[in-house]
DNA sequence: CTGAAAGCGCTTACAG
DNA sequence: CTGAAAGCGCTTACAG
């Protein structure tokens, strides 16, 4: 790999100077400078951006932290923030948690130990301890679709307990009285919010909660459904907290050999292109992911450039989206 | 941030003793290896690896490059490819190029810059012009699902003619006489692969192909379906070539007022935890992604260990699985 | 076993 | 406008 100082020699000039072209500097000869490209270009020199950023303290990367890859909702507001970090000329690295506090904490160490620019991140429930050291580093960070508590930052959330009242709501008026919710783990304020949300309406509709907090992921919602079916209190509803738990509910119907509507309605979180081809289409709410992660990108980029200013909060509201499998009303 | 030059002075040693402890290097006194550590705890330090990085060249980091994360089939990879390296020890960057050569460049330069150990990339066919630059830098490097025409390297890919030939096959058999292909771009040696199996089928069974290369996304293969189901010669059934494009065809079909299998078959590359669901379930050629991701990652942590091996490709299986969208024997 | 010093490849006051 | 030199925070021969 050729150096900085192998193009000062080839150019005759010094070190200081090809330096000063390359980062833009005023006060160099035009002459000077268009040799010094020239130079670069002939030797095919490449800018060490490990040593540059040793020394200025700067970086042109942001890190993104998402609980779970394989989730559209993350990979949708990863695109977004891309987008964004896009047109101020910067780079996003995207690592997966898994909703693994331990790899977390590796990869924000790993961010954090390549100097980011600044870091977005769906935050595990168990990170408020780990916080201290995170806001040690004044690396600015953006928290997304997930709050901890008592911890004040920049946060990116949904309207959880709206959009959880709203889609129990439609349950309630499509006549359903017993309606089973399977939501990601109770520690996470997503989880908490989206019981609040359908208790709430429940409380205000005379009806009896029925609910089950698990590991948000296919298998987990599956088996939830399974126990419900076979149980004497059969939900004639499921309401699922997440695209993955939906999944999981299809899967417990099916085998259970039950046809949605007929024999029981289903509704959930998040909307996916897909959505409205399962069976006879799915009713959802649709998050806007795409807004999450341009306002997440966003706020970032105003912290990186001005790191005082006041933490803020922005909440955006999700969508009720109405579809065959909430069937059609019963009490109109 | 406190250095490591501080944590010298607390502790009475010379920084390059902290150095040694802190880099596992023999010849410490026990003693001394435990002050340091102490002393290290006392004060927080974290090593700043971008310092690191620079003296020794090396990097706990490796990057994934992938076409589009909003891919089923790449999140899949992706995750693969971190649970290999995550036993090595070793952290995951993912980036999105989104079919973008500008933005593979980009994020190609951003990790080389970073100095990582290592790239998997799944590259855009325009890559071989770049390639040059690419091995200059003697980063160990594994490709993933695309090859490049005349570049030797390590690949890992599935084999795609053999998948679309049996893909093609099975709707013979169910009686298609015209096999509507929409396959993604034909630059790619994926897309000329899977066209080559089609082709390879259907003139064994004295059949006329008719194929659409498309940008491999949703919009893209529903445009390309509608205009076949609105033209005078409509297929019997479809064949797509990823799943975006499968989802692409379903809203086609769905907006024709078309029902899959009764008025036309639908089978593609690709299979996801919900093609099940969708409509009478989705025949899929099911590519072993977990499967590759792990390949691809244990081929490059072999490379970095001996970057001198000879360059290896491995070819791995897809599985035909058989849904209602390609209905029931009509042949038989 | 331990320390002083050179050096990784840059950037940036400072002096001219 | 330009260069010599210090320094970012580490690691590693070299000498003892």
């Amino acid at each position: 790999m050729v150096s900085m100082k192998e193009v000062a020699e080839h150019a005759g000039v010094s070190i200081a100077t090809v330096s000063r072209v390359l980062t833009d500097k005023p006060n160099v000869r035009e002459e000077v400078r268009e040799h010094v490209l020239r130079v670069v270009d002939e030797l095919g020199y490449r800018r060490n951006r490990v040593a540059s950023s040793l020394r200025t303290q700067k970086s042109g990367v942001i890190g993104l932290l998402v609980s779970d890859i394989q989730n559209p909702f993350f990979t949708a507001i990863a695109r977004a923030i891309e987008d964004v970090a896009h047109q101020h000329g910067m780079s996003v690295f995207l690592c997966n948690t898994d909703e693994n506090p331990e790899k977390e904490e590796h990869y924000l160490n790993t961010l954090l130990d390549e100097n980011v620019a600044g870091i977005i991140l769906s935050p595990t429930p168990s990170l408020a301890q780990h916080f201290q050291f995170l806001f040690k580093n004044n690396t600015p960070i953006v928290m997304i679709d997930r709050k901890i508590d008592n911890v004040e930052a920049d946060y990116v959330l949904s309207d959880n307990v709206q959009s959880a009242y709203n889609l129990t709501h439609h349950l309630v008026e499509r006549g359903c009285q017993n309606i089973g919710a399977v939501i990601g783990m109770s520690e996470s304020t997503t989880g908490r919010e989206r019981l609040q949300g359908y208790i709430q309406c429940l409380n205000e509709c005379g009806l009896d909660p029925l609910t089950k907090f698990v590991y948000p992921r296919e298998e987990a919602g599956e088996q939830a459904v399974r126990e419900w079916l076979a149980s004497n209190n059969r939900p004639d509803a499921i309401l699922t907290g997440n695209i993955r738990l939906t999944i999981g509910a299809l899967n417990a119907i099916k085998q259970a050999g039950l046809s949605i509507p007929n024999d029981i309605l289903l509704a959930g979180f998040d909307e996916t292109i897909w959505m409205q081809h399962i069976g006879v289409g799915v009713t959802v709410i649709s998050q806007p992911t795409y807004e999450m992660g341009r306002s997440a990108a966003e706020l970032l980029f105003q912290r990186i450039a001005d790191p005082k200013r006041p933490a803020r909060e922005v909440i955006l509201k999700g969508e009720l989206i109405i579809r065959g499998s909430t069937g059609t009303s019963r009490n109109s």
